[in-house]
DNA sequence: CGGTCATTTGAAATCGTTCAAAAGGAGTGG
DNA sequence: CCACTCCTTTTGAACGATTTCAAATGACCG
């Protein structure tokens, strides 16, 4: 289970086997498994441990007072929801499954054991965050400067090569459990207008999304019409080189 | 000068006056003297120490190769460029100064020295950069579920809140060394259209701009019409109690 | 098999953009 | 100190993208 995340840190830096031992021991201790549209914490709530995506999808996000909701991150298997969070006082935002999910339970005590005794596991942690906040920035740049069919194509190419890093993608293909509502929520429009946004990407034959299963047709022009660059992932085994 | 920071590291927690002696020694060993449109940093760059502002303005930006430009975040003094950035090979944004700034380098081994000895100087700084965090996912909430105007009036919501916490407020005014075209570029939006916005929101008597002052006119006004909360800012004490 | 939720489609309304031009302001050199 | 220039702000009008409302169709779950 704990396999995802290391194949992402892997992504940064190989890692010893007592390191991926000792994350086995500390993502076993206590598993939650819940249902799609459970939070696994609530915005105001005190964040007490970390949580491991094991299994399933869920995403982070904010609602506004009168109900608008705005997805702010997609977590997958590997994903954290609140590494560190301890230090702030209460969640600014909640973070909700979007399918059936398995969720580790670490303690903090734990985290800290493991990022003292392990350095390059704590450099890991570290480059994981960064990468949280530059797929943040990249967010940002998607909702305020690219249009409908931009946006959605650059969705899909972070997420294909996200979960191609962890070995959840067949071929071009990866499950997509997301309601079209809830993809509008990320990329801030309408449902109604991710619908067709949708069929415009199928027409020029980038993409097909069939069920809840999502092909990209054509890598090359999906991420030139998103004007995609993979650069901000940081995927490049950093943590080994000079 | 790095006064800035301090009082801003103080919104999380106390720092002791050996803290902040440090702290000062740091930030006056090499100091950079920029002029408006100068880069601090630019993508691709590799990080080599960290980059403190301690005065004027600088913002995060992007640019996608077709020209189209958004600013990420704004940087005041007391912010940080690049904490940690080391971690990373090569930058992923550009930070560019949108005033006269003064910068200090601060080399990587006196970061890390300053986090191994003071460690709640250490945990101040991971403060920090979870607040980056906090704001970043603030500004997707912005960009993806607010109008023009509630875009505009958070925004200003936001420096205003962060300016105070440092004493670059005076009353309910602040500068605001920024062209209309940058604020477009921040809120995502066209120039022409921010400037609308603006007209709007003085119409409203919801603040003033007059030059490059900005004054909030009716603070309850602006934060109700922006559906601001200032929680995700974290300004609570939160190193101090349980 | 029925019911509920998700997707699809159409048409009208709204918000924001674009293009173009005028007016205002700040800095520079003579 | 004025004239000049460049940059920023302001305004108008047409256009375009996205939203909203409403309804029909399709898919999945129990």
């Amino acid at each position: 289970m704990v396999v995802y995340l290391i194949r992402k840190l892997e992504q940064f830096t190989k890692l010893s086997n007592e390191e991926k031992r000792a994350l086995e021991n500390a993502a076993a201790q206590k598993v939650r498994r819940l249902g799609p549209r459970e939070d696994i914490i609530h915005e105001g709530d005190r964040p007490r441990h970390l949580n491991l995506m094991l299994e399933g999808w869920a995403c982070r996000y904010k609602v506004l007072e009168d109900g608008r909701r705005q997805v702010v991150a997609f977590l997958v298997p590997g994903d954290m929801c609140d590494l560190r969070m301890s230090i702030l006082r209460r969640m600014d935002h909640s973070i909700g499954c979007l399918s059936h999910a398995l969720v580790a339970e670490i303690s903090a005590d734990t985290v800290v054991e493991l990022s003292d005794r392990y350095p390059a596991l704590r450099r890991a942690l570290w480059w994981n965050s960064l990468v949280e906040e530059a797929k943040a920035r990249e967010w940002i740049v998607n909702l305020g400067r690219r249009n409908a069919a931009e946006r959605m194509a650059h969705l899909f190419c972070e997420m294909y090569v996200r979960l191609r890093a962890i070995g959840l993608t067949i071929d071009r293909a990866f499950e997509l459990p997301v309601t079209q509502e809830l993809l509008s929520d990320a990329v801030g429009l309408s449902a109604v207008h991710v619908n067709r946004t949708l069929m415009e990407l199928r027409e020029a034959n980038l993409i097909s999304l069939k069920g809840k299963t999502l092909t990209i047709l054509d890598p090359d022009g999906l991420e030139a019409l998103a004007l995609f660059s993979a650069d901000y992932l940081h995927l490049d085994r950093s943590g080994e080189a000079g």
